[in-house]
DNA sequence: TTATTAAATTATAATCATTCTAATTAAACG
DNA sequence: CGTTTAATTAGAATGATTATAATTTAATAA
């Protein structure tokens, strides 16, 4: 577990390191994903977390902060079909190992936190000649009586 | 193999049986879905080629008849990231039984022909409780020197 | 510290995909 | 064939995202 504070100086240090900017509005924009970071925001959410604490922000720099980020490989822009991309830090220690579970009544979204992939990247190597860098796995369907956690909530009130 | 006739009819039946109308513009839209089935097609290019024979159609009624197909799950909207649906049929002999692989470079996409996922479907309803009814699995990548069939094309005007 | 320079931000307009609306047309079915 | 109800059309509206032009700010060096 590293502290917010760590991690914060040290996405600042990558895009520096890549001859960007450090500016109050990407460190602000970076500290809200610090604190959600498994939240699947959109990218009109993270602005409207970021404007509590810096009002003057503009929604097309939370975009470019956004976009910036995914380039660097510190976000990661996800679409879960519902026409907006979502946005989820990709910190150290769980980078693209997880996968997700989509609730089909209420659009809840959770995570599996591991990576099921490595023996199915392989064969896609072998067998197709792919080279995997990255991967997408969601599963769609429901939570048995959709009495699981956050869904449970969403789902009562849904129907 | 089934003949695109009798798919034609199939759908058509399944579309009465749920009480829609069998239309003309309907069916033009199913018999360009037929002859791409597998292409990943966007609305847009859906479209296009619905109008190429049938030019007095509107783009509302191609995307209200493939939100309508893909209602009756018979056609699957899929989504890469890049900012529009895709659409593809999904015929009898390999429902939802596919995955993609995303050239990162080009953006090509081709399809693995198999249901990888059987065994994590079972593993998600049992350490989670979640029932699968879908699935997505996309590899993001570069085939061996972006040499592989499609991508070859592609990828050589790109960079 | 201050000046310079290039990049970032702001506010707003533009764009693109998709959906809605009102008027018109066409399927289904008796 | 007439009725009813859904579907289509054309065009406007919406909502997410991106581009633009003017202004501000961060980084760097004098």
């Amino acid at each position: 577990m590293i502290s917010v504070e760590e991690q914060l100086k040290s996405m600042k240090q990558q895009m520096i390191a890549k001859g960007y900017k450090s500016t109050v509005q990407r460190e602000a924009t970076m500290r809200v994903l610090l604190e959600h970071e498994r939240d699947h925001m959109s990218a009109e959410d993270v602005y409207m977390r970021v404007k509590e604490r810096f009002p003057e922000i503009g929604l097309a720099t939370v975009y470019r902060t956004l976009e910036l980020l995914t380039e660097l490989h510190l976000v990661e822009k996800m679409n879960f079909g519902d026409g907006v991309s979502r946005f989820d830090l990709r910190s150290k220690d769980r980078e693209h190992m997880h996968h997700h579970m989509i609730c089909s009544i209420c659009g809840e979204v959770e995570e599996i936190q591991d990576d099921w992939l490595i023996e199915l990247e392989q064969r896609v190597k072998r067998e197709y000649g792919f080279n995997v860098s990255d991967h997408r796995l969601d599963f769609i369907g429901t939570f048995s009586s959709c009495k699981h956690g956050e869904c449970r909530k969403h789902c009562e009130t849904a129907s």
